[in-house]
DNA sequence: TAATATACTTAGCAATACAAAGTACATGAG
DNA sequence: CTCATGTACTTTGTATTGCTAAGTATATTA
């Protein structure tokens, strides 16, 4: 009954892990989904029906970019996504923001 | 353009918040806004639109009860809501989630 | 040849924070 | 006495987003 709480208390912040993770260089799709995975703990286990919109909507707001690669190898073609000087600001914000609410929560459930 | 952000990072976290308050005592609503405010040091600030369908979906879950009360003295009547013993349960169970999940996102994050 | 892993796309649903508008009563200022 | 403000609850509608599910396609391995 209470697993629906989790997916709640996730939004808003997979755009933050997502953000994160491309901070240090950029990634595809399959790669975020298996360091989110070992990341986090195999707390969160995205997807690929998840990551990609959260990805296309990143896009859209220019806090990343994303290039075809992989054409020349024999391998499938790849989508690598990069954080924008945009994305990193924006990253900076939402931590921020984070920061604060968990701290709010963590007052009112007590230390 | 990030306080939408905010808005998603509460989700789910707002009946967990709303339940911990009425753990040690039956509320009615605009206290619960009040010490909402006061005990998140002003990070929580309910509007009563946003908190009252929080209520009546805890009553429909059966993890709060409610009473009017107040028709005896001058006062405009006031409806207590009271937490049940699922509410009770119900809350260790989506705080245990919480910490899971704050958890995982501290270690993403890099604490 | 079939199964599995890789890799990306899209459609639709459910849940919920929030704004906004409404009802109603009490109190204090002008 | 009137009007604004604070208290107190209700209801409707919207936007966002996590998730499921289904689909397309290639490469590897048993």
């Amino acid at each position: 009954m209470n697993e629906k709480y989790e997916s709640q208390m996730k939004k808003g912040v997979l755009d933050m892990l997502v953000l994160s993770l491309l901070r240090s260089e950029a990634k595809y799709g399959y790669q975020i989904i298996q360091e989110m995975k070992e990341k986090s703990d195999e707390t969160f286990l995205l997807k690929d029906g998840t990551l990609y919109p959260i990805l296309y909507r990143l896009e859209d707001d220019g806090l990343v970019v994303s290039r075809w690669s992989g054409a020349v190898e024999k391998k499938a073609p790849r989508k690598y996504y990069e954080i924008t000087e945009a994305g990193r600001k924006a990253l900076d914000e939402i931590e921020a923001i984070w920061k604060r609410i968990s701290n709010g929560i963590a007052r009112m459930m007590g230390e």
